[in-house]
DNA sequence: ACACGGACGAGAGCAGTGCTCTTGCTATGG
DNA sequence: CCATAGCAAGAGCACTGCTCTCGTCCGTGT
């Protein structure tokens, strides 16, 4: 924060970035379970328990890491939109979906880490939760825009899911219908799947052209929140 | 295969599902990332190397668990699919959509270990793709006997995904319109998207009620695929 | 009937891991 | 100016996967 600090305090925080810098080095190279406190620490030319320092455990610096990969991935689908801000709603839908992808594609082990098996005993610290949600939340304006349009046709719900879609959208969107509010949290999972499933491979030898068939998937995913033009 | 064997071979079968056994109790109770060897062989009350005779690896011990997981998943689908399988399509496909969600909420760390992260240096061998492939295939029945009836109206496709759509069809069912196909794709990878996130937790502090959600969502999916009633 | 080869279990050991504790050193704030 | 706090280093503990060796015992072929 504050530059003016003793160099102690500059030390510190340079050296604690000098670790998140090897860990995510790690971590892209060889994937979260191979991450290694001691390689680390080897590889910056210090002992490993030194490390510890600046990270109480092993389990506190991959957070440190899903934290700032939620970043990298919020901040990537949002520059994205910002250049497409003033098309149509599904296209901004389409390239939200399409940056998400591609932020995946070239970050594999951290989209592992963000969505893929959580790691044991981990839960998510309140300082994850509002990194996490960016690309949601992107997802929600969107659909706001197209609200306040008139170009949202939301879809139908059952009886009984009425009291829970309410729910959500008093969380989440107060100024959306509760339809629409289904339907996208509904989408949100969705895309997560299929970006999943390219990423971990399981698509390998059913989908050979995989990015056409992710954008018609994408774009049916924006119809089925009730996405027009 | 033969049950003519001696004693030496039926022993030998016996301490593998032994080890497989209690290797899955393990898997279940702490994840595949807790799972030990040595845990293992002393749970069986036999040292770490003996193991080795039965299985070269862990690796090759998660790879038997995981085909046999994937075997379990699929039976689970398959049996709660012939119960329904006089319904018409939605109802057929609703039911596998919630057995598998069930299955996977019964089974997190099998489920994770199927469709979470994947093992690093893993690559799925031969003997896994059949296990594996059973729940689509399920899903492709129920879609080809709505073909069958003339009740699957698939949705349009764009020019661009005509050959890959038409490459997939000849390999998943060749009897199906190519959109169908692609459609059903979708839909698959969707669907474990949508119970990645309820397993994973993704949907903590989001959706309440999660059962008829998924419900509703699955409904959806036959919708987009095109069946009807 | 017997001898030999192969399967087997046990144990020691290697390299690696996360994490803790103690020991000095050094920079910072009162 | 000095006590205190932060810091790096090293040793060490309890684990892990995996390898190698060494007796032993079973099953098969001669």
């Amino acid at each position: 924060m504050s530059t003016a600090q003793g160099a102690r305090a500059r030390a510190r925080t340079e050296i604690t970035a000098a670790i998140k810098d090897e860990a995510r080095r790690q971590l892209a190279a060889e994937g979260a379970a191979k991450l290694s406190l001691r390689a680390v620490a080897r590889a910056l030319g210090m002992v490993s328990s030194a490390l510890y320092r600046y990270f109480p455990s092993r389990d506190e610096l991959l957070t440190a890491l899903i934290v700032d990969a939620y970043d990298s991935l919020g901040a990537a689908a949002e520059t994205a939109e910002k250049q497409v801000h003033d098309a149509g709603p599904l296209h901004r839908w389409t390239t939200v979906c399409e940056a998400v992808r591609a932020w995946a594609m070239t970050h594999p082990h951290e989209y592992a880490l963000l969505y893929g098996t959580p790691v044991p005993g981990y839960t998510a610290p309140q300082t994850t939760v509002q990194a996490a949600s960016r690309v949601g939340l992107l997802l929600i304006a969107i659909a706001r825009d197209a609200h306040r349009d008139g170009t949202l046709s939301a879809p139908a719900l059952p009886a009984d899911l009425h009291p829970e879609a309410t729910r959500m959208a008093a969380d989440l969107a107060p100024d959306l219908p509760p339809e629409a509010v289904a339907a996208l949290v509904a989408a949100w999972a969705q895309l997560f799947g299929l970006i999943g499933f390219e990423v971990f491979g399981q698509f390998h030898g059913v989908v050979e052209h995989r990015e056409p068939f992710f954008r018609q998937a994408a774009l049916r995913l924006a119809q089925g929140v009730g996405l027009a033009c």
